[in-house]
DNA sequence: GCTCATTATGCATGCGTATGCAAAGCCGGA
DNA sequence: TCCGGCTTTGCATACGCATGCATAATGAGC
């Protein structure tokens, strides 16, 4: 009689049933007196409640999402846990999932292959919503949730030919804030620091900054690569602009950490910053305070995105999912700190 | 006839149910086409496999693991997700687990209450595996887990009364390495700056610290508390240190992010590292190599740490999970950089 | 051509829970 | 006292898949 149907087999799992047992009642109640909005009476619920505390039962969300097609699991994909913007962003959207109820499923695109590789796993865990922070999102993914109802946000990136939701910093306006800064400044020689070419918030903070340069009558900019978003990037692209003919006199780059990385170029070629040239970044991370670099940014609204994005979720269960496609740009604030300053006399 | 069991009822989601009828062979067949240990010849797999390319089927993991009992999820809890440690830890971990077809469920333990808030919900996903990076275990929850055979393993943590297992770095070894470093520089006044003063690494650290000075018979270390493991408390921990009557030559911070906040807190008041002070961290997290400040410190082995812990959890599945605790002990590497130096002659 | 071993497939059931429906109990009003 | 409504509970079933067992099909050996 080896675990017949009472016996307590598999591992020490209690399950509702033997709630029930104990309490000679039914499954059905046991389900019920953990269901908020279930019929049953408040003495059956405290009892119920005694009893699975001390066999130590806890409902098995497993279980419970076979039949409500829900499993309180959101998924987001980021693009890599080394850039503290991303571990910032992750950081805040956890914290607001968590108190929504939510659990995150991390998922990290820079290894293993890109979303193409992660896409079909993530959806066989039924996640309830999909955020993508990063990485190429094809119009065969979008078509493939969409079928399944399975919400999915873009943050940060914004990909306007599909019929995805996308919540984004206002890059462009951002570009045109730190331009009118600088140009205030009277700085005649400007640069802007490329991150992934092909990454449309590089392009867009580009985009606004040499278009407001452009009204304000300065018509070139030098346009530098980095390549990617990172400290190393930011350092190399940095030397190459402090050694090339016409240093520029600020410099724009498309993040806070390569713009920290170009500090640290510049200081470590004898210039100085602001002094002699002044830079500024995106993003506002927590190291963009720091003393040492005091770097003047546009700040991410992340609290508001992260609601917001929560919002496009639907992740209150009430609430019925968004159906249309909605992009929320979010303006960015420019703080000012110490490592831009006057044009100096020359 | 709303969905009779037919009809595609309920979102999008293809069943093994739909693909079976598609190819008129038997549900089994199909779930047996994606267990590649099942008993089914290579035709019917490659003609189920393209049946499920059209349709869009994909195994639900869910269901699936509510008859194999094994979901396929590790839960991590991490401490806070803004200092680099941590989110270097969880890079290489959820790198690993990704690579050994686990996924990462994600639990930020800082904020909502801690553990005990954390344990029950992420208990309730069944999940294959925890890993702690931080907060308090208690013995409770050790038992629990026990119980349902479900592996703990604290990683960075040392919770000796307990049996649950853990990994660790050397944090005593590392301590004295740093003191034999320092000596051998020529210093004679040393600080400690302790981290969290109930963590057992900060703990482990001035211990190794402080005795092996000891050992070469320097028997004062002024220790300063910090607080938490952050740049703003390391680097308020440096400005009371340089205030001091008599301000130390040498400084170990518990961490590498306190060391940086202090190294730049040194040099506010007009210090220079390591002219007038050296400064060493624990850690080598990525900012430590960053030429401003070419911290010294000691090298957690990220990755033969994360390959232990996996390890530990029994992520291969054929392997049986580790029954007895085991506490690893992994030896860090002394990396000299230009934060410290020669004591100067006074 | 027959038997036996081997492989491939179908059938039935169960994993732990939620939920529609029916039945039972309860209370107040007449 | 009886009846209609409301609340509370049990029963049965379904969620999507894996798996033991039985059965059909196939091939080898004589």
């Amino acid at each position: 009689m080896k675990g017949t149907k009472a016996g307590r087999r598999g591992l020490g799992r209690v399950t509702a049933e033997e709630v029930a047992r104990r309490l000679g009642v039914s499954q059905s109640t046991i389900s019920r007196a953990f269901s908020p909005s279930a019929s049953i009476s408040d003495e059956m619920r405290t009892r119920v409640a005694n009893a699975a505390m001390e066999l130590g039962y806890q409902p098995n969300i497993i279980a419970r999402s076979l039949i409500t097609r829900r499993t309180g699991i959101v998924a987001i994909v980021i693009g890599n846990l080394v850039d503290p913007f991303y571990t910032t962003l992750l950081d805040i959207l956890t914290d607001r999932l968590q108190a929504g109820g939510k659990q995150t499923l991390l998922f990290s695109s820079s290894r293993a292959g890109g979303l193409d590789a992660i896409m079909p796993t993530l959806l066989q865990y039924q996640v309830d919503g999909i955020v993508i922070t990063s990485a190429a999102v094809t119009s065969d993914m979008a078509r493939i949730c969409a079928k399944r109802e399975t919400p999915v946000v873009l943050l940060n990136r914004n990909v306007p030919g599909l019929d995805i939701s996308a919540v984004c910093c206002d890059n462009v306006q951002g570009g045109r804030q730190m331009a009118r800064h600088l140009v205030g400044l009277g700085h005649k020689r400007f640069a802007f620091v490329v991150g992934q070419p092909d990454a449309s918030t590089s392009l867009e903070r580009q985009q606004g900054f040499v278009s407001e340069l452009a009204q304000a009558g300065i018509s070139s900019c030098v346009i530098e690569q980095a390549g990617e978003y990172s400290y190393e990037a930011g350092y190399e692209a940095a030397l190459r602009l402090a050694a090339g003919a016409s240093r520029p006199e600020a410099v724009f780059f498309a993040s806070d950490i390569m713009a920290i990385g170009g500090m640290d170029a510049f200081r470590s070629r004898g210039l100085s910053v602001p002094g002699d040239i002044s830079v500024v970044g995106f993003n506002d991370v927590p190291l963009a305070a720091w003393p040492t670099y005091a770097l003047t940014t546009v700040r991410h609204p992340w609290e508001q995105m992260a609601a917001r994005v929560v919002d496009l979720l639907g992740v209150d269960a009430a609430a019925a999912p968004v159906r249309k496609a909605v992009t929320e740009l979010i303006p960015g604030d420019l703080i000012l700190r110490g490592s831009t300053g006057p044009r100096r006399d020359q």
